[in-house]
Order: structure tokens, then sequence, then C-alpha cells
DNA sequence: TTTATTCGGGAACGATCATTCCCTATTATC
DNA sequence: GATAATAGGGAATGATCGTTCCCGAATAAA
């Protein structure tokens, strides 16, 4: 059931909510209608079980991309080099349901919203406490403003979703490079 | 006519391509089902029609932005803060149209990838061009690398988008002022 | 005035959608 | 070993989708 799950979020990810058919879930799930059905409640709780599921896995890699550096300024640098690669080839052709999300349906639907908002805003606080681990431990100067820094690197994380999924390359070293500005 | 195909990119731009139907169409255009397949081929082409209309309104918007800086430093501060400004409140709820076609149709479309494809490269190139500007005007240090730096500022303009359709709120002055960094 | 022509409107069409219902194995219970 | 319960599969259903077709009014041509 876990890998029918995996199997409908790549869906979602790759097509988005409306433009998957019960007909395309019901294939890439390799389930009948009906036992999808007998699973789940409709399609939009499907969405929302593979929702959680790859908030849930994205967190995990974050995290543990943060735990490759030794202290808080190469914990930053290692989770945006995770983000760029997460945004490029058949993993950002993909596409990420966070994005997706927000873009398709937030405007429309209240209770995917809420997810969407919670799930920026776990990562936001993710990173602002790395920012200020990296204060902490001298990485990073005193004066960078922890929470506006974090918000703005939401932008960019979430932006280099949007152009990897339009196909456009991203050079990992050279991106982030010019990112870590920001903690000067 | 140009009326209409307003309403059609607002409808278009607050719920998708697929989430809006040729009922939702005819209702915000004013227009019959008829009127509809007479002015354009399909559903297709009505969306594509308004991708243009948007696209070169944006790009408008964003000039005479730019316009308002004395230099090129100035200019490309005016310019993250019109995205900014962009991103908010009804505006940014109500979504960009770009940002949308990328992540909703790019992968299955395309002639809408290369129609975003055209746009993010347009937007990155003005941007590029605007830190050249700074730095034969003295307000960019010279050792700023000017494509590298665009590129991660058109991840943060998009990002933008995508956090502003999610509701979070956008502080403009801060998040540009670390923004600036990048130029340092 | 009569005839052509254009243009907007909306009913009708087939296809596809999400969902429900029912049937058939298979497992568990007595 | 018989029976109840469960789970999966797939056809049937009503609604809605994008699209086409045709009608009536308004304008232009004769």
């Amino acid at each position: 059931m876990d890998t029918a799950l995996d199997r409908a979020l790549r869906v979602f990810r790759e097509r988005g909510y409306h433009a998957t058919s019960i007909g395309d879930l019901t294939a890439a799930m390799r389930l009948a209608t009906g036992s999808v059905y007998k699973a789940f409640a409709d399609k939009h709780a499907v969405f929302l079980a593979a929702f959680e599921r790859y908030a849930g896995l994205r967190q995990e890699q974050t995290r543990s991309a943060a735990a490759r550096g030794e202290n808080g300024r190469e914990r930053l640098r290692h989770v945006l080099l995770s983000y760029v690669e997460h945004s490029q080839g058949i993993e950002g052709r993909r596409g990420c349901l966070v994005v997706g999300s927000a873009v398709e349906l937030s405007a429309v639907d209240p209770v995917i919203r809420a997810r969407v908002d919670a799930q920026l805003k776990t990562n936001e606080d993710f990173i602002a406490g790395l920012i200020r681990e990296g204060q902490a431990d001298g990485s990073i100067p005193g004066h960078v403003d922890a929470d506006d820094t974090a918000r703005l690197m939401i932008c960019i994380t979430q932006g280099m979703r949007v152009v990897g999924k339009a196909r456009l390359p991203l050079d990992g070293a050279r991106l982030v490079g010019v990112a870590m500005k920001l903690l000067a």
C-alpha cells in the first residue's frame, strides 16, 4: 500500500492534481478503481496522503543534508546544495508537490493551503535555526537577520523548483556560492 | 475583445489551466460558448493568448519599475521591490501565470514550456543587463558574476510568487534589503 | 425592399470525469 | 467442512468536460 502511494505521489508530482485522473492513478498504483476507493475516501484524500508522504520524505532528506555540515554555515550550505540537486534533472522535472499544491490548489482548497503553509513555515524555521546555530558557533556573523534571511532563502528554494520544472539548468556550486553571500 | 481576454487571464491566474472550465471562461468573459470558439481555436489557444498578454504586461511593469532607479543598482532594487509587491495581497493571491504554467503545464505541454522558458530567459537577461549597467556606472562591484547572480535572482522572484500564492506575508523593504547583499 | 453575410448566443454531442455498486476470490471463524 | 467476512477487481452511473452545430438578429450589399 505504501508503494502504491509512492506511485500515486509520482503521478501527482508530474501532472498535478487536476490533470491526473482516477484512471491515471489506478494505472500508476496498479490497483483497480474499487480498491482505491476502499483505501481512500476520494481523490482528494489520495492527494492529501501523497502530500503528507512527500512532505515527510523531503524533510528527512533536508535534515540529512544538513547533518553533512560541521557548523551552522556548512549545514546551511549543504541544505541549499541539496535543494539545487533536487530541482534538477529527472527529479526537478518531476517537480515539488509543495510548490505544485501552492500554485494549483492553495487558492481554492483551504485544507491544502493550510498544509502548504505549515510545510513552508517548518522549512523556514529550520533554516532560521541553522542560521542561529551558525551565529552561535561563529561561522555566521551576528548581524545577519535570521528571520528575514530564512524567508528569502525559502523564496530561493521554492523558486529553484519552479525553474527546475521549466528545465532550466542550475549549477549547484555556482548558485549556492552566490547565495552564501546572504550570510555575510 | 481585449477586455474579455483580460477577464480570461484573471481566471486562469486564479485557478490555473485545468481547473478553469469553458463554463468558467465564458462566465468571466461574458461571452457565449460559440463566441469564444469563434474567436479562438480552442481552450488552449485562449490560454496561450492570455499568457502572451500577461507576459507583455508584466514585462512592461518590470521595465517601468527599473526606470525609477538612477543607476544600475537602484534600478535592480526597484525591480525586486516591484516583484515583492506583485507577489503580495490580492495580486499575489491571484498568482503569476508564468509560474503557474511552469508548474502545471511545462511538463506535458511543449509549446507552453517554450513560452515559459523564453519568458524566464528574457527576465534573466534583463536582470543580468541591469547588473552590468551597475558595474559600468560603479554602483555594483566588478567582481559580481552577472549571469550567476541573475539566475539566482530569477529563483528569488519566482519563489516569491509561490510563497505569495500561499499567502505568506512578504516585507518588501526587509526582503529586498537582504537580497541586495548579493550585489556586494 | 430584398438578399447576403456576419456575429453572438446557446442547445446538443460524444468523451471523459469521479464515484458507486456489485461480483468474485480468498481468508478467517465456527 | 461450512459459513461469514473481507478485499480486490471492474462494469455501470450521473455529472461535467471541451467542442460542434445551428439558429436568430443585425448589418451590409444589391
